[in-house]
DNA sequence: GGCGCGGTGTGATTTTTGTCACAAATTAAT
DNA sequence: ATTAATTTGTGACAAAAATCACACCGCGCC
């Protein structure tokens, strides 16, 4: 729990007191691989603050395909966040990749810690707001570069991502097909560059 | 500036003085059209709510082809928010489509009127969550729709858009070539549906 | 320590979409 | 009103990526 207030932190000082109410809203749970936080259909009772461990948040089409939207390691938040602000039932499916300690957060406590504390609601302001920035460099990328293009940025954004998770779900998360991403082969490495 | 307060008060109430203290913040500025709101490399002083007209935002790639992020019409909100959030040079331009009346409001200003009013800052975490939501909306919508189902959501998202703006800038947002689009014809009507 | 399953690479082929070229239609500007 | 500019439609063709099929690899699990 120290990591959440450490994350808190980077964007607002916090006192003992203010973190000690903070943390009250949470409630911990423990999840193992494979286990669905949340399935397509679900209400979606709250978001998580993943503690430790790896989910894939992503959308089934109606021909079955899945198209991943998010990966969340530690430190990040997660959630089917239409679902869950609008109170309607879930597009997504949540999925633990790896064993993971979660802190889950329902709406009510969210708006309530946002009302209460003034600093809580600039935290989740901008926390969305740097989301909101980075979908829309998500957007560009796939409105604007082709497969190649969007695997190597992609690497380069998150080399972390790309060393804990199989290729075939950043193929999902590209937006090509597997065999596409197989055969995107690393660049030659120019004479020019010894 | 009425509709301005009819904008705040679709998410929170807000008394007179309140009002009077947030429009100080605004400055007008009116827009012909074909004028360049942003151009690619400025620094971003402001974002602006559109109180009359329209805008498109859009990228620029190597190659010198044009992807459109946002279409803007009266009552929205419009930047290149990575550039104005950040204070970098713009990736985004912003063109006027029609004729506009606009209010700017600069980094500073939003900034201290999200911490002098806890009201303002709510107001624009939710507006910013809600343009988060629909990002990913998108972004699902790139990742597992075709071209014909893009346009056909599209149209029922936007109809207002689609009356008004021309076909090719609507394939530049969708990701599809003018000519794709254009290729795309309305379902026939089933009999069924007599 | 063998068995099974999930993941990956690769060829052949099909499908989809983009590109290029040009004409027609519509809209805007003087 | 006439002229210019922008937008749209469409055919022929090229390019990109998906799909299908199959082999193989590697790792976890009894």
């Amino acid at each position: 729990m120290e990591n959440l207030r450490k994350h808190i932190e980077e964007i607002t000082p916090i006192s003992d007191d203010e973190f000690e109410y903070v943390r009250t809203f949470f409630t911990k749970k423990r999840v193992r691989k494979h286990q669905f936080l949340i399935q397509a259909g679900d209400r979606v009772a709250c978001e998580y603050w993943i503690a430790n461990g790896v989910f894939r948040a992503f959308y089934v089409d109606d021909g079955g395909r899945e198209h991943i939207l998010q990966f969340a390691l530690e430190n990040s938040w997660l959630s089917d966040y239409h679902a869950f602000f609008y109170q309607t039932g879930a597009n997504m499916n949540v999925v633990c990749m790896e064993e993971a300690e979660v802190f889950c957060l329902t709406l009510l406590a969210r708006e309530k810690l946002a009302s209460d504390l003034h600093k809580m609601e600039h935290f989740f302001r901008m926390k969305v707001t740097s989301g909101y920035t980075a979908q829309q460099h998500r957007i560009i990328s796939l409105l604007s570069r082709n497969p190649r293009e969007r695997y190597e940025e992609f690497g380069s954004l998150f080399p972390d991502i790309v060393k804990r998770i199989p290729k075939k779900y950043i193929a999902e998360y590209l937006g090509i097909s597997r065999e596409t991403l197989s055969r995107i082969h690393p660049a030659h490495r120019r004479r020019s560059l010894n």
